[in-house]
DNA sequence: TTGTATGCGTTATCAA
DNA sequence: TTGATAACGCATACAA
């Protein structure tokens, strides 16, 4: 293991001050260009790195971000799981550390103390661990925070969401397009913001074609596969011929249910979902699907964070547009050469 | 938010030396057990906690684990999710960061600079991310290092692991004990040490009782659900009467399969497999499954782990015995009021 | 534009 | 058993 060079060692070896040396390399001004670049010349030849601990405590970052996703998520929640892996991915290449942060017995002391600790700077928060109660207490705890997916109560705080409206809307509107007359809605919690802008966007699909619209035709879930497949009989008794889900895993909880009823998909009911997790499952149909840009997400959660961190003013809202994958559980589109499809792109396996 | 109280500040409090409230709050020797008692209580009283940077760079640890499980299996593999949420949760009970770490363009120079940089004192490695080529190079980098579940080659890393032989003696007897006469296989990659070891444990429980085995009944998979359902027709060509599965994902497979060609379990095939996540699955069958004990796993490799940054000694291999769940796709066995049956205790959905 | 000096909070070394 | 004091590696106000 190669020894630690200290910024003492890149100073010396470049022939100016400790100072001079930290400056140029943090990109502070007050350092000729000329003197800027030789220091980093010398800090990448000697293999220089930071100690991050040091910097820290010299009143600097400590480059971590906590990521909060709830107490059981990972392992139960393909969405969860999968925001995870591109926070994995987005940290590494922003050079900031990943802690995860779980569901402890006063779970908003450790955060509190984990900044304290200067073991991190802030905390990602997703919609998902909204539900835990301590949250809630954590938000009023004053360190900084980005939300994925928008706090039904508080507006102050920064989020990054994916557009969940619109995209629903065209989804939805797309059914409607293609003949559909009776569209049905499963919902998740109204609860959550998601899963109420999700049910605007169905709304809007219809008033803005001047449909009314038959509110026996939504019915509130929950996101989970069982609550779709509990509820087909439900569903089918009001009659519709398409159905819009707020995610995949409700999409596929009606369509098992619906193939064990020997009813057609899209050719008796069009389906849809939202997330584009279902790709993962084994065997399963090709669901016409909202996806979740992960990367995006995680991308930004990161970069909007470390702006609070630096006392910057990030925008409180920045949403992102997703691509909406037409697969084969809906009627067939135009394709136009503006807007292409995207390739169904299956997962390989290991 | 409470105000930093510093190690100076209890100090102060207790009247004594930062010195002596250092080593008193440490538990070195050198400390008369009432000032030791007084400064504790005064810390507990000022809520003090230590500033893991200062301490970090004064030469302590970071307290702070790395884990690394390979490059999207979060996303992919139950397994890997499991041990992660249990990861998290241990972790933070043990009062240790968790680090997640990714695959990036270079995860071994990753890695060092982590360690490096003082954000983490060690790393564990799932035998998941083995087939990272990187992970190789990393492990001669000489960093504290716990292996969960078995590296091929390297026997001097510590490693924690379920006790895969002798369970799958078990089911594998049990099968042959109920009537099962040709008992086949599908294994799991046999490179990897978990995969030979239940196959291991498969040919035991034949040979213990005397029986020949028929190595046209060993099927060599690779974990994955895909393996066990696409070869549902060769296994059957061998003309089994049970199934031991490597891991719950390919007997998943191999059970959708067999429904699809309505043969019936346990029936005409009993059926078993390994790990048991297989009940988060919606509606699947209660499999009969080894159980992966995610919670020991993870409690034994942060302390073996934190040994090992102590400079002490931990053993180089440690066994933890899962629990056998009997589900409902295997025959019914005596039950002994000594060894009674896991409960179900199926997860329940949000 | 540069360098000097100080402090961040803790642990470890050494006298006392 | 104690208590000054010097590291640890870096950033920053301040002086030059």
């Amino acid at each position: 293991m190669a020894e630690d060079v200290t910024l003492g060692d890149v100073a010396r070896a470049s022939g100016v001050s400790m100072a001079a040396a930290s400056r140029a390399l943090n990109g502070k001004d007050g350092v000729r260009p000329e003197v800027r670049d030789r220091v980093q010349l010398v800090a990448d030849g000697l293999g220089y790195r930071p100690n991050r601990a040091a910097q820290n405590l010299a009143g600097g970052r400590a480059s971590v971000v906590g990521l909060l996703l709830g107490s059981d998520e990972i392992r139960l929640d393909i969405y969860a799981a999968s925001l995870l892996q591109s926070f994995v991915n987005v940290a590494d290449s922003h050079d900031e550390g990943l802690m995860i942060i779980g569901d402890s017995a006063s779970p908003n002391v450790a955060v509190r103390n984990l900044i304290r600790d200067g073991l991190i700077d802030g905390v990602i928060i997703s919609a998902v661990a909204l539900g835990e109660k301590w949250v809630e207490e954590l938000l009023d705890a004053n360190v900084p925070t980005v939300m994925v997916g928008a706090h039904p109560r508080r507006s102050d705080l920064c989020v990054v969401d994916v557009e969940n409206s619109s995209s629903s809307e065209t989804v939805v509107g797309h059914m409607l397009d293609t003949g559909c007359q009776r569209v049905a809605t499963l919902t998740g919690h109204l609860s959550r913001v998601d899963a109420s802008l999700r049910l605007d966007g169905y709304r809007a699909a219809h008033t803005k074609r001047d449909l009314t619209i038959d509110d026996s035709l939504i019915f509130e879930g929950d996101f989970s596969r069982a609550a779709g497949y509990e509820r087909v009989d439900e569903i089918l008794s009001a009659n519709p011929d398409a159905l819009f889900c707020a995610n995949d895993e409700m999409a596929l909880g009606v369509h098992k249910g619906l193939m064990e009823r020997g009813v057609s998909v899209p050719g008796e009911i069009s389906l849809a979902g939202f997330d584009r997790t279902s790709e993962i499952e084994f065997a399963g149909p090709l669901l016409t699907s909202i996806g979740q840009p992960f990367d995006q997400l995680a991308t930004l959660a990161i970069e909007t964070l470390s702006a609070l961190v630096d006392n910057e003013q990030p925008p409180l809202e920045q949403l992102v547009t997703p691509e909406i994958f037409w697969g084969e559980t809906t009627h067939p589109r135009e394709p136009t050469p503006m807007e292409p499809n995207v390739p169904p792109d299956r997962l390989e396996r290991k």
